[in-house]
DNA sequence: ATTTACAATATGA
DNA sequence: TCATATTGTAAAT
C-alpha cells in the first residue's frame, strides 16, 4: 500500500456529520454519520484538499436537497476495479429526479446480465450521493438495499421529488 | 391476478 | 469458494 496522504474532514449538515476522506488525486470517499465518529485526520492537509473539502461542502449541500451540485471535487474511483468504475460512471450519468433499475445499469454498461454484479458494485461504492446509487431501485421499484442506511436513501429520494410507493 | 420461493449469472476478496 | 444493494420464472393461493 502506497502512503496515500489521505485527510478526513467532517461535513457538518443536517442529516448528521459526514465525513469525506480525500487522496492526493481528489475525494476518495464519503460516509455517513453512522454512529461512526468522525476522525480528523487534518494531518498535513495541504491547500488543495482544503478547497476541495469547501467545494464538497457545498456540492454535498446541494445534493442533500436534491438538486444537481454545479460543481463537484474531483473523484477519485482509483480504488474501484474496472468494471466498477463503468457502472459508477453510469450512475453519475442518472439524471436528477430519474430512476434507475440494476438492470438497467447493467444495459448501459454492455453487461445485461451482470445486474449481480452491478449491485455488489454499487455496495462497493465509496462515494454515496455525488456517485447516485441512492436513484437506483430494484426492477419492481422497489427500493432495494443501502449500505450506508436504508432511511437515509428514503429520504434523498423523497427530496428529490421521488415518492416511494 | 398477486405473492412467495428458488435458481441463475457476474464480479470481488 | 462464498457473499452480494437483483432478476426472472414457476407454482400455489
Amino acid at each position: 500500500m502506497q502512503p496515500a496522504v489521505e485527510s478526513q474532514l467532517p461535513i457538518a449538515t443536517r442529516d448528521g456529520e459526514f465525513n469525506a476522506r480525500y487522496s492526493e488525486k481528489g475525494l476518495a470517499g464519503l460516509d455517513f454519520p453512522s454512529g461512526n465518529k468522525a476522525k480528523r485526520t487534518s494531518s498535513a492537509a495541504a491547500k488543495t484538499v482544503e478547497d476541495w473539502h469547501r467545494t464538497t461542502t457545498v456540492a454535498l449541500k446541494q445534493a442533500l436537497q436534491g438538486k444537481s451540485p454545479e460543481f463537484l471535487p474531483p473523484l477519485d474511483l482509483s480504488a474501484g476495479t474496472t468494471f466498477q468504475q463503468r457502472v459508477w460512471n453510469a450512475l453519475r450519468k442518472i439524471k436528477p429526479g430519474e430512476t434507475c433499475s440494476y438492470g438497467e445499469i447493467a444495459k448501459r454498461i454492455r453487461n445485461p446480465q451482470a445486474v449481480r454484479a452491478v449491485g455488489a458494485a454499487c455496495g462497493a461504492n465509496p462515494i454515496p450521493i455525488f456517485v447516485p446509487c441512492h436513484r437506483v431501485l430494484a426492477a419492481n421499484g422497489k427500493i432495494g438495499g443501502f449500505s450506508c442506511g436504508l432511511d437515509v436513501k428514503r429520504r434523498l429520494l423523497a427530496r428529490e421529488g421521488i415518492l416511494l410507493c
